[in-house]
DNA sequence: CGTCCTCGAGTTCC
DNA sequence: CTCGAGGACG
């Protein structure tokens, strides 16, 4: 085989190119359209050929061949670049009142300038507001020759050969592009993705990611791009640094003279359709609205379907249509007045955290919860956030000190969803489960196969005896009204209430004489307690705070045995007849009811005057929901939650909380969660509050 | 013995 | 709501 094969030689280049350009327009109809048109297998062949031709032909190798997306060497560290123009931030709304003066300011303005007519409407560009990294991107002769972080908004990092391996980013233009483009934009990674990227890194014992948004963050960060390359970036276009036409070749022209003749458009709007001609990637979700109404309209629907969004968002953006306006408008300070952002709610935010206390459970569980420096975050100001246990504090790798990144998602309770690595100071110091309780001193003991610390006073610990008390006055309970935890830590403190039965005792008079209780009051829960004199007996034997016996089973055992005394008496084999009770549960309840000072508190229960009404064997009519399981989700808008559970348990059916191949219908109100996208999933039937009450026979 | 289902327990803020 | 773990079932 000979080199000097010229038609050979031609052939290849001219196959090479082919392929270059093929695989570019795969690249953008995969990345930026969302529409392809090959199979991966397909891609990945086209890329292998290109691969042989170009091993063959060194040659042949231009920087702009996707295949060179990973081609330059690690880094000692990143340089800087200075941006020709200024990456600004924007001003910030929160409210529709802030929107509104955005409004009239721009309206005010304009309408000064002659550019809008009396009573007119300002138009605007509304996009989302991207989660993830600002980038610049500068194009030459449209080649892709340089990217840089945002920086300071005057220099940032050099980050070329890592944006390189975006495969949604064109090495090259397309179309009609001008001698220089600086576009700016957004790197951010999908949710999916990340949690993809997380469960390998942990797969791996490397480091995870707090958020997509870090993840993106740290991605781009790599020294190495090979790295950089394994990570699913993407990328979004949505503005512009520096543009230089050239007009016939020869006239310079730059951005500050929007509206002449030869801008490709004169237009914001415009300007992005112009992007996505020249092959850049920019966000479908983008509207032209008018006024603050249509501003607020936008912010409202893309608020709705944020969660089905594959990325996260932190709010949405408005800018001004007209080039011509913003440029009269121009900047101050540091933003510019054409354009705000109106940031959602945050729903994660950083803060500090100050300390991990200790709570002890009724059962004696040690939670360790964390003090933070209140942070407002999702509408509340959160100062407390449980950590669970010992085990997720390490796997967590919180420290005392620590700054750390508070969520409230979808549901209402915050949780600490990791540390700033970076912020840690050097003292910050891990935390150290205690030995013994902070509230009776007794030993902290932690079964070894079990997560959860416990402390061994049981009742002798005030803790325990005060979480016991509020658990028993509960609404599933025995429903005490007016038993609050200010009172109930007064009773025990007072040493006046040792057990259950000691509030069945208690007078208005003695009432009324503790802290904040007025003589109304205090009369209220005597009325209360003797309301609960009659309690069903499941709800009783689930006051008792048995270990194991929760709502449920405690039903079921009421059933049963028909009286607490019959409980007391039953030995293992015939609570192992009751449904969901195994060893575990059967022992706890031979266990409790062992201790002697246990059989007390039943035995002063009775001669306080409670006495436990048994379970009506199932009423023999209207039982259609017989052996069913029900889930309910969502607010209904007639029942509570308790009334459809009452409803359903008298027809005979279950209500369980969560959804299976075995739940019969799923009872979906407003504002239905997981759940009714699992029944969905699993094909289970599912019902609004009329349908259950057509299954109950009870339509109205 | 393994898998799936369900129950229990703990939790924040206003 | 979510996690962990006990129980039921194949």
């Amino acid at each position: 085989m000979t080199q000097k094969k010229t038609p050979d030689f031609e052939q290849a280049a001219r196959r090479a190119e082919a392929l270059r350009s093929e695989i570019a327009q795969h690249n953008h109809r995969y990345y930026v359209l969302d529409a392809p048109v090959v199979s991966d297998a397909e891609y990945d062949r086209l890329m292998n050929e290109l691969i042989g031709i170009e091993q063959a032909h060194p040659d042949l190798v231009t920087p702009e061949s996707p295949t060179q997306r990973v081609g330059a060497q690690p880094l000692a560290a990143f340089g800087s670049l200075r941006h020709t123009v200024p990456m600004r931030s924007l001003g910030n709304a929160f409210d529709p009142e802030d929107i509104q003066a955005f409004d009239k300011r721009v309206s005010d303005l304009l309408a000064g300038a002659g550019m809008l007519a009396p009573g007119g409407q300002v138009e605007y560009v509304a996009e989302l507001k991207f989660d993830g990294l600002a980038v610049s991107l500068r194009y030459e002769q449209g080649r892709l020759t340089r990217a840089a972080t945002r920086g300071d908004g005057q220099t940032g990092e050099d980050i070329t050969s890592n944006i390189r391996t975006l495969r949604s980013v064109p090495l090259k233009l397309i179309g009609r592009y001008p001698d220089v483009l600086e576009v700016r934009g957004e790197v951010l990674m999908n949710r999916a993705d990340f949690e993809r990227l997380n469960q390998a890194q942990q797969a791996r014992g490397e480091k995870v990611f707090v958020n997509p948004r870090n993840a993106a963050a740290g991605s781009l960060r790599q020294l190495d791009p090979r790295i950089t390359a394994t990570r699913p970036l993407r990328f979004f276009a949505y503005g512009w640094g520096e543009i230089r036409l050239v007009n016939r070749g020869q006239v310079e022209l730059f951005l500050q003279e929007a509206g002449d003749a030869d801008m490709p458009c004169d237009t914001h709007a415009g300007m992005l359709e112009w992007f996505e001609s020249l092959g850049l990637p920019v966000s479908a979700e983008r509207k032209v609205v008018r006024g603050a109404d249509g501003m607020l309209g936008f912010y409202a629907a893309v608020g709705a379907g944020r969660a089905g969004l594959p990325f996260d968002i932190d709010g949405v953006v408005y800018k001004v249509n007209e080039l011509a306006a913003q440029e009269v408008l121009g900047y101050v300070a540091r933003a510019p007045r054409y354009a705000i952002a109106h940031k959602f709610p945050a729903q994660e935010e950083t803060t500090l955290l100050l300390g991990i206390d200790v709570q002890v459970g009724r059962t004696g569980a040690i939670t360790p919860v964390a003090r933070l420096k209140p942070v407002f975050v999702g509408g509340v100001t959160v100062t407390n956030a449980t950590l669970h246990n010992d085990d997720e504090i390490r796997r967590k790798d919180v420290r005392i000190g620590d700054t750390v990144v508070v969520r409230r998602a979808g549901d209402v309770i915050p949780e600490i969803v990791g540390p700033v690595l970076e912020l840690r100071p050097p003292d910050a110091a891990l935390f150290v489960m205690p030995s013994h309780c902070p509230v009776c001193g007794s030993a902290i003991e932690r079964p070894e196969d079990e997560a959860i610390s416990r402390c061994t006073g049981g009742l002798f610990c005030a803790a325990q005896r005060k979480q016991s008390l509020t658990h028993a006055a509960g609404r599933k309970a025995l429903d005490i009204e007016g038993l609050g935890e200010k009172l109930v830590d007064q009773l025990v403190e007072s040493g006046r209430v040792k057990s259950i039965a000691d509030l069945f005792t208690l007078t208005a008079e003695e009432v009324a004489a503790y802290d904040r209780m007025g003589r109304k009051s205090a009369e209220n829960l005597v009325a209360a307690l003797e309301a609960a004199r009659k309690p069903p007996l499941g709800r009783l034997l689930y006051a008792l705070g048995i270990r194991h016996v929760g709502e449920s089973t405690a039903r079921d055992l009421a059933l049963r045995f028909g009286s607490i005394e019959a409980v007391m008496a039953a030995d293992e084999a015939a609570l192992l007849q009751v449904n969901d009770v195994g060893p575990v549960v059967a022992g706890s309840i031979l266990r409790f009811f062992a201790e002697q000072h246990n059989r007390d508190v039943v035995e002063a229960l009775s001669r306080a005057g409670v006495h436990a009404v048994p379970p009506e064997a199932p009423s023999g009519n209207n039982q259609r929901l017989a052996g069913r399981t029900l889930v309910l989700t969502g607010t209904m808008p007639n029942w509570t939650r308790d009334e459809a559970t009452r409803h359903i348990l008298a027809a005979g059916g279950k209500v369980s909380g969560s959804v299976s191949k075995k739940t019969a219908y799923v009872v979906a109100g407003e504002d239905a969660g997981s759940k009714l996208a699992k029944a969905q999933e699993l094909g289970v039937p599912v019902l609004d509050e009329q349908g259950l009450k057509a299954l109950l026979d009870m339509a109205d």
